[in-house]
RNA sequence: CGGGAAGUAGCGCAGCUUGGUUAGCGCGCCUGGUUUGGGACCAGGAGGCCGCGGGUUCAAAUCCCGCCUUCCCGACCA
C-alpha cells in the first residue's frame, strides 16, 4: 500500500487496523474513523451517520434512475404485515420464520393476529397485486419501494448483516414466464451490473443460486457475487424469479385475450445498504476508505496548506467552480496540522485531493493527488476543472480495472472438492458444477465454503441449474 | 442460538487477584500561544450513573447472581 514517494510515514498510534493483521477489525475501524455508522442500542441494530448515508443516498438515485428506465414505478407497502400472509407460502415461511420479529401487543393489548415486522414484501405486495391486476390489460404490473426490513440477525456486522437495514425491492407481475424472465434479466444486466459495474467500479461473478441458496419461495434466485479484499464473497444483489408461487397463494390472476383466466408469474429483486459494506471492502486499502467517484459524497477536497488569506480565497473560488461545474467539492478549512487533515480525507476515502499552498499559488499551480493510486500531478490553477472531471472519470475506470485484476489473480479453475477447499482459503475457485453436486455442495458447507454462484463458461447467467456444463464458484463468504 | 473473550471519559486501556482517601494514563476535546508541503508542540482546563439491576458488607469499579451490549469462532442470512 505504500505508494508514497520520500519518506515513509510510521505506523502512529490512532491508525487504522492493517488489513492483513485483521480484516475484520480493519473493516470496524474504518466504518468508525470515516464515521459511517455506529451500533445502536438494541442489537445489531445500526446508526448510518451523515457520510455514511451519503454515499448510500448516491447508490439510490443511481439505482433508482436505472429502475424506473425499467418501466418500474415506487410505492410504498406497510412495515406491519398480518402473520397470516407468511404462512400462505411453506417455503417462504420456512425460510423467514427464524429471523422474524413479531408484534404480539399494541395499544396495551395482546393483538388477536400478531404482526410481524417486514424482513421482505412478497407477500402483502401480493395481496394488492391480486387487488388490481384483473385483465391481461393490466400486465406487467412492475413496482418498486424503498424501505427498511428486519431481520432478526444472530451475529450482526455494520452494513453487513444488521438487524434493520434500508433496501429498494422491486416486485412484478408479468402474462407470460417468458415475460417474467425477459424483465427479471433486464433488472439483473441493466439495473444492477450496469450500476455495479458504472457506479461502483464493482465487478462481480453472475449466476443462479444452487436449490439450497435460494430465496425462500423462488424458483430460481439470480445473483451477483463480489470478491472483498480478503477474498471472501459478498452477494452485492439478488433477482428472483417467484415462477407461480406467489400468484398461487396470493391469488394474483388475470383474464386473458381469450377470456380465460391464468396465474401471474412474478419476480422481485432487491439491493440494500449491504453495499456500502461491499463498497469498502472491495476498494478500501490500509489508508482506509477509497470511494468510487460517482458515488463519493465529496469528490474533491482542497486542502490550503496553511491558513492564509490568499490562499484560502483560491481555494474558495476553486471550489466554486467545481461545484458550478457540478463537482461535489469542499474546502477543508480545518485548524489542524496539513498531515493530520490529508490522512484523515484519506481515511474518508475522497477520490481526489488537491493540495494549494503558498507556493503553488506563486507558481499559479496545484497539486493533485489521486486517493486510488497517490499519484501526485502539478496542474496549472486555471482551467483546473476539466482536469478534474476527467480524472475523476479515470479513477472510476481505473478502480473498476483494479478490483477486476484482483478478483482475476484471486480465482482458479480446479477439478475437484477438495482443491476447491483449498483455494477458497484465499479466494474463489472455479469447477465444473458436475463434479460438486450436492454431496459436494455438503463437504463445502462443512468446510464454511459455499457454491456464490452457479454461471455458464462464458459468465454468462444460466437459464436453468441444470443446464449442461455449468461452472461452480466457490468461495468462503460474508 | 451454541462455544470463548470483554464492557472503567468520545476512542484505546490500567486499576479488580488481596474490597478502604479526591478512580488513573495515552489519544481526542476546550482556552491561549507557537506551528502547518504527510498523523505538530507548550501551558492551562473540561469531561465518569466504573454497562444495567439486585445481593454480600460498616464500606463495592473490585466479591456473588441475573440481564443487556460488543468482539472472535460455529449453525442462518441482503
Amino acid at each position: 500500500m505504500a505508494r508514497l514517494t520520500g519518506q515513509r510515514r510510521r505506523p502512529v498510534a490512532g491508525a487504522l487496523t492493517p488489513q492483513s493483521e485483521d480484516f475484520p477489525r480493519w473493516y470496524q475501524d474504518v466504518v468508525a474513523k470515516a464515521e459511517m455508522a455506529d451500533n445502536g442500542p438494541a442489537r445489531g441494530t445500526m446508526v448510518i451517520r451523515p457520510y455514511g448515508y451519503g454515499i448510500w443516498e448516491l447508490m439510490q438515485s443511481e439505482l433508482d434512475r436505472r429502475i424506473k428506465a425499467t418501466g418500474a414505478e415506487n410505492a410504498y407497502f406497510p412495515l406491519l404485515i398480518p402473520l397470516g400472509y407468511f404462512a400462505r407460502e411453506a417455503e417462504h415461511v420456512e425460510g423467514f420464520s427464524p429471523e422474524l420479529a413479531v408484534v404480539t401487543h399494541g395499544g396495551g393489548e395482546e393483538l388477536a393476529e400478531a404482526l410481524v415486522v417486514r424482513p421482505t414484501s412478497e407477500t402483502v405486495i401480493g395481496e394488492f397485486m391480486a387487488k388490481w391486476i384483473q385483465s391481461h390489460r393490466d400486465l406487467p404490473l412492475k413496482l418498486n419501494q424503498w424501505a427498511n426490513v428486519v431481520r432478526w440477525e444472530l451475529r450482526p456486522r455494520l452494513f453487513l448483516r444488521s438487524a434493520e437495514f434500508l433496501w429498494q425491492e422491486g416486485h412484478t407481475a408479468h402474462a407470460s414466464h417468458d415475460d417474467a424472465l425477459e424483465y427479471l434479466m433486464r433488472i439483473h444486466l441493466e439495473v444492477y451490473n450496469d450500476f455495479l459495474i458504472n457506479a461502483m467500479s464493482a465487478p462481480g461473478y453472475l449466476g443462479l443460486k444452487t436449490p439450497r441458496e435460494r430465496f425462500a419461495g423462488a424458483i430460481n434466485s439470480l445473483t451477483i457475487e463480489g470478491m472483498m479484499r480478503d477474498g471472501k464473497a459478498l452477494q452485492m444483489v439478488t433477482s428472483h424469479d417467484l415462477g407461480q408461487n406467489f400468484a398461487r397463494v396470493f391469488e394474483i390472476g388475470f383474464q386473458n385475450e381469450d377470456g380465460q383466466s391464468e396465474l401471474c408469474h412474478t419476480t422481485s429483486w432487491g439491493a440494500s445498504t449491504r453495499l456500502v459494506g461491499g463498497l469498502i471492502m472491495m476498494h478500501g486499502d490500509d489508508q482506509g476508505l477509497v470511494v468510487p467517484p460517482r458515488v463519493a459524497p465529496i469528490q474533491v477536497v482542497v486542502i490550503p496548506v496553511r491558513e492564509e488569506p490568499e490562499v484560502l480565497a483560491a481555494a474558495e473560488r476553486l471550489v466554486a467552480e467545481l461545484t458550478g461545474a457540478g463537482v461535489r467539492a469542499v474546502v477543508d478549512r480545518g485548524r489542524a496540522s496539513f498531515g493530520r487533515r490529508v490522512t484523515d480525507w484519506e481515511i474518508k476515502g475522497v477520490p481526489l485531493r488537491i493540495e494549494l499552498g503558498a507556493r503553488d499559488l506563486a507558481a499559479g499551480q496545484v497539486t493533485l493527488v489521486r486517493r486510488d493510486t497517490s499519484d501526485k500531478l502539478t496542474r496549472p490553477l486555471g482551467g483546473l476543472v476539466g482536469e478534474v472531471t476527467s480524472l475523476l472519470e479515470r479513477v472510476q475506470a481505473d478502480l473498476l480495472v483494479a478490483a477486476a485484476a484482483r478478483r482475476d489473480e484471486r480465482t482458479v479453475d480446479v477439478e475437484s472438492v477438495e482443491e476447491a477447499l483449498e483455494a477458497a482459503q484465499s479466494g474463489f475457485a472455479r469447477l465444473p458444477w458436475a463434479v460438486v453436486g450436492e454431496a459436494g455442495e455438503d463437504r463445502l458447507n462443512a468446510g464454511a465454503v459455499s457454491v456464490r454462484c452457479l454461471s455458464r463458461p462464458d459468465g454468462t447467467v444460466p437459464s436453468d441449474v441444470n443446464e449442461p456444463d455449468l461452472l461452480a464458484v466457490v468461495a468462503r463468504s460474508y
